[in-house]
RNA sequence: GGCCUGGUAGUUCAGUUGGUUAGAACGCUAGCCUGUCACGCUAGAGGUCGAGGGUUCGAGCCCCUUCCAGGUCGCCA
């Protein structure tokens, strides 16, 4: 039966005791992490979330307190009062491992099944069972320490954010649903029949209105909604830090400011100080060239080098093509991966690009004393060979990866494999933090699928001053004053300074081939706002989820978000979702239409 | 939507060419035990081999379908 505290007050949490306590009288609870029962000696590990005590039950406890110990078993909520004491057997198992509390009185406040796997901080449990039963998984301390160091990430941002002058400001859920951009969420109404509400994938276009009613800076630990598929760091609904400043120009009256963030971020989490410079930057098309990604990487070497130059005369037709096409051939240079690499495991790897959209791989090796060997050895010239091998600086012992085809492939071929040759040989020192911008992205991109060009960052993103001019005339050649934080490879946040210009704006969308009446009926308030005196406005929004992912050095977004979903969107703990009654969806006028895919 | 991987006691796994009663470790239960901290010793319970169908004298194992989970590509302005 469970008792009840009765009047029994915590005095301390377990994981704070030391020899200073020695002789106190105490009361502490917690959960049974073991108990260790030696007949007429018992001990019990009690854990919370600071840490864990030893209790000790012995001969000198009344009769029915050893007895009702004897009932303890795993996971059982305990309270005990009793003095501390020196260990006569110390460990550094546990932090408290120099005291014991010698219990005096217990309480069993709650009584536990066993558990469908063991609380131990190195499980092995498989994932599905332990996200059916997270808040059974989240007692585990590695688990509670990552949101403990979230806790400190969201309290070190709004302490840093309101002494820089930022207004913590709600936005609504409840939203319309924005075009372009993630599938939105939709809420149906009940009040309107036939329209629906969207939840927010981002609250840009409220955070853009509050810079127009001149609440001058915002920000907002947001959290967004995207009904796209989720991966090893996305998941349906996240946070991010979200912010917006007004009468800002450059990129950089943002960027500096995000900085001041990062570093207070690190600062008091990992005890990492960044500096008192900014942040290192790369243009996007220096990071498409170098890394062959918007989001590089640059923990470890293998950059990319285009040799085109080397076949211009080449009769394979894949360069060949690839080079008259506008594309380019280009290679990466795996140091010392000549004796790594098998036959097998180059094969593998031109499977490997394959998945990520290129046709081919070629490969030259050149083993110790084993000379040359090349996928494509009979189109390959001395002088290629010689020019190739300067320019990438190929030597014995290494193995050369060239691909040829447009670029966008070209990039995505090669940054892709470097990331997954890095993966593979360990190539990254997990315990580095490489931060960087990657700024000037190109304003818009072709849309094969919907065959006209489309906003890379979003719509309301300003074009560079200088390229202004293009709008009309070569638009694709225009860069943003959008910029991206890229931390050990991951898109740690990004934003842009927007247009506050109603002529601009206009022009941006019609260029995107939005007619006056699609803008009026997507955007039509907030094109409205612009009319009554806009600031110049800027700002940015950082992943909270990918942070905590990132300074807790953990591969999954799940550990991160403490009811997270799994890769259908399912939560496997409440089986959301779920059918509804009858009576709910003829409140909302819906009708399930169980053929229609 | 495509591709890859996995699913066997509560948990993590093993299970030979398709062949007797499906095993181990941890956990759990009971008994003994005064310094354990992976406590120890003794005994015990515990299985729809994800589900359905097929091949076969015989299926955990082979085939088909399906469900669940993980990763990834598409997608994610």
């Amino acid at each position: 039966m469970a008792e009840f505290l009765n009047g029994l007050k915590r005095t301390d949490y377990c994981g704070t005791f030391n020899q200073s306590f020695v002789g106190k009288e105490v009361v502490v609870t917690g959960w049974t992490q073991k108990r260790r029962n030696l007949g007429s000696l018992i001990f019990v590990d009690l854990r919370d979330r600071t840490g864990i005590v030893q209790i000790v039950f012995d001969e000198t406890c009344a009769k029915e307190v050893f007895e009702k110990a004897e009932q303890i078993r795993s996971e059982y909520v305990l309270a005990v009062k009793g003095v501390v004491r020196e260990r006569s057997s110390k460990t550094t198992k546990i932090a408290t491992g120099d005291v014991e509390i010698l219990a005096s009185e217990l309480k069993i406040l709650s009584e536990a099944d066993t558990t469908p796997f063991e609380i131990v901080d190195e499980t092995n449990a498989n994932e599905a069972l332990r996200l059916k039963y997270r808040y059974l998984d989240l007692r585990r301390p590695s688990l509670q320490n990552k949101f403990i160091v979230r806790n400190t990430i969201s309290k070190v941002t709004r302490d840093y954010l309101d002494e820089n002058g930022f207004l913590e400001i709600e936005t609504p859920f409840l939203g319309k649903s924005t075009p372009e951009g993630a599938r939105d969420y939709l809420v149906p109404s009940r009040i309107h029949e036939g329209c629906f509400y969207a939840l927010p994938q981002s609250p840009q276009i409220y955070k853009q209105l509050l810079m127009i009613a001149g609440m001058d800076r915002y920000y907002q630990l947001a959290k967004c909604f995207r009904d796209e598929d989720l991966r090893a760091n996305r998941q349906p609904e996240f946070t991010q830090i979200d912010l917006e400043m007004s009468f800002v120009e450059d990129e950089t009256d943002v960027m500096y400011p995000v900085e001041g963030l990062i570093k207070r971020i690190f600062k008091s989490t990992l005890n990492i100080d960044l500096g008192e410079g900014h942040f290192k930057t790369m243009t996007y098309e220096q990071a498409m060239n170098r890394f062959g990604s918007d989001k590089p990487d640059t923990r470890f070497g293998m950059e990319l080098v285009d040799i085109t130059g080397c076949f211009l005369d080449s009769t394979f037709a894949v360069f060949s093509n690839a080079v008259a096409a506008g594309g380019s051939v280009r290679a990466i240079n795996a140091k010392g991966f000549a004796d790594k690499l098998s036959r097998k495991e180059l094969d593998a790897l031109v499977e490997f690009v394959k998945t990520l959209g290129a046709k081919g791989l070629c490969w030259v090796t050149h083993k110790k004393g084993d000379g040359l060997k090349s996928s494509i050895m009979k189109f390959l010239t001395e002088e290629q060979i010689a020019a190739f091998s300067k320019e990438c600086n190929f030597e014995e012992g290494d193995v050369l990866f060239i691909a040829a085809d447009k670029n966008t492939t070209v990039f995505n071929t090669l940054g892709g494999l470097r990331i997954h040759l890095a993966e593979k040989f360990n190539l990254i020192d997990p315990n580095r933090y490489d931060i960087l911008w990657v700024t000037d992205f190109p304003m818009f991109e072709y849309s094969e699928e919907e065959d006209r060009i489309v906003a890379v960052h979003h719509p309301f993103t300003a074009p560079k001053t200088e390229d202004l001019h293009l709008l009309f005339t070569e638009p694709l050649k225009m860069h943003a004053k959008a910029y991206d934080l890229v931390i050990n490879g991951q898109e740690a946040g990004g934003g842009s300074i927007r247009i506050h210009s109603r002529e601009v704006q206009k022009n941006v969308f019609n260029a995107l081939g939005l007619t006056d009446e699609v803008i009026r009926r997507k955007f039509g308030f907030f094109v409205d706002a612009f009319n009554y005196g806009t600031p110049p406005h800027g700002g940015l929004a950082l992943g909270l989820d990918r942070l905590v992912m990132l300074i807790t050095k953990c591969d999954s977004i799940k550990e991160v978000i403490a009811f997270p979903k799994v890769q259908t969107a399912s939560c496997l703990m409440s089986e959301a979702p779920s059918t509804v009654e009858e009576k709910q969806l003829n409140e909302l006028y819906i009708t399930i239409n169980k053929t229609q895919k």
